[in-house]
Parts: C-alpha cells; sequence; structure tokens
DNA sequence: GTGTTACATTGACACCGGTCGATGCATTGA
DNA sequence: TCAATGCATCGACCGGTGTCAATGTAACAC
C-alpha cells in the first residue's frame, strides 16, 4: 500500500493518550467511535481474519463469519469508516486490508496506564 | 465496601492479539465488551478524568461529564463490570482508580498489526 | 443479448444502550 | 432521633445498532 501517504485523519486534532492526560469532548467522541467500531464480536473476527491472512475478500469472510452477505457488508463499512480496514476492488472482488496506523492510533491511545498512580 | 465486582471473563483462555491470529468466538465475545466499555465518548472522558487525577469521586465526575447522577452511575459500572477501573468506598465517597493491567491487556490485543505488509 | 457472480443498498424488525426523574439505601452530622 | 449527603437502583423513553430478505449494481462468462 501507499506509505508515501501519511495519514491525514483526525479532523478534530490529534489522538493522544486517554490517560495522559484529560481528553477533550471531540477527542473523545472521535475516539468513541473507534472503540466502538471493535466493540463486536463479529467486527473483531472479521479484523482478525484480514490481519491474519494480510487480504481476504468478502466471499471468505461470508463463510469464516457464518452471517448473512448484508450483515457481512454492514461490519465492514463500519470497519472502513473507522478507517481499520480498506478495500480495494479487483475484478468482481473486494480485497480487505487492514489500516496498521489506525490500529496504532487506538493502541497509543491507551499508553500510559503506569505514568501516575 | 469492595465494588470491584472482577467479573470472570477470560472464557476462552488468556487474551492474545487480535491481529497475530484469528481470534475464536468466546475470545471476540469478551474483547468486544472490552472495547465497546470504551465505545462511549462520556466513559472515554471519565477514564481519562479518573487517570489524571488518580483517585476521583463521583461528585467530581458528576461536575466534569455535565450528566445526571444516574447516568454517571450508569458509566461507572459499565467500566468496573469490563474492569477498567475500580471503587473504594470510604465514608460517603467512592473513589474511583484506573486498573492499568486491564488497560494494557487491550492495548496488547491490539499489538502486531505490522507482522505482515 | 442472457445469465451468473460478488458486493452494496434498502427496508423492516427486534433488541440494546444512553439518558434522566423518582426512589431506596447507607453514612454522616446535628 | 432526625435531616442531609452520596451513590445505587428502578422504570421509562427513545435513538442507535445488529440482523436478514429483497432488491439494485456492477463485472465477468457465454
Amino acid at each position: 500500500m501507499a506509505r508515501t501517504k501519511s495519514i491525514p485523519l483526525e479532523g478534530g486534532g490529534c489522538c493522544p493518550s486517554v490517560l495522559a492526560a484529560p481528553v477533550t469532548e471531540a477527542q473523545a467522541t472521535d475516539l468513541a467511535r473507534l472503540f466502538a467500531a471493535l466493540g463486536d464480536p463479529v467486527r473483531l473476527r472479521l479484523l482478525s481474519l484480514v490481519a491474519d491472512a494480510g487480504e481476504v475478500c468478502s466471499c471468505d469472510l461470508l463463510e469464516s463469519l457464518d452471517r448473512a452477505q448484508p450483515t457481512v457488508s454492514h461490519h465492514t463499512k463500519v470497519l472502513v469508516d473507522a478507517g481499520l480496514i480498506e478495500g480495494e476492488k479487483r475484478g468482481r472482488w473486494v480485497w480487505w486490508r487492514i489500516v496498521p496506523e489506525r490500529v496504532d492510533e487506538m493502541r497509543d491511545a491507551l499508553a500510559g496506564a503506569h505514568v501516575r498512580a
């Protein structure tokens, strides 16, 4: 994928750690959308399958997730909207990939739990 | 009284990375509950406030979060059930603390996004 | 053209979850 | 004892969300 692109993302400022300093309401809204995207077991498995296989088409997900096709399409859309995966249409198939930078943002948001206390 | 209600969780073994290998349905259900707990902007700010102050009582949260008292109580309960915070009652007040180990589990679940390109 | 395949979209359903007023239960202090 | 405080619980409202059948839209094969 294009490494030449350094994730613009986040209109409400950058995404610092939730634990290092109080987050603003805008940042909280942004991050909540991210976490909510992973707040569903089907989407977690979907992300896991994509991450494990590197690339997966929806037809494969349909089998693995044991859900109807519209349901799988719905979940991929949620993850795409959250920026966690991206799809590329090749012929008749859409191949899904993970967006590691976006996952890193989530992990960074959880960093710094030990600095105080 | 110890409001630490420590849920069973970990039904399908420990909580490895979602991205390193396919997660089981049980693991996905567990982790989804965790992520869903942070899938709300009010709870994210709540966690952030607790982490920043080290210890906070509900009365302080009530002001900072600008929500009614039952609402704040609801959100603290969700975070406690998720194991992300714990409360200790001293006198009339309940003091909330973060559970860093639990946050670490979430961060670990997001590790390994780069193993494959 | 016709038909098939892969996926998105729509609409409808049921259920979940955030919110708050009212109420209950402890604890503190007068 | 009584009043006040801090928090949990209950009940209700309502918008959000997961689910799937039906339909639409491309892309391919013939």
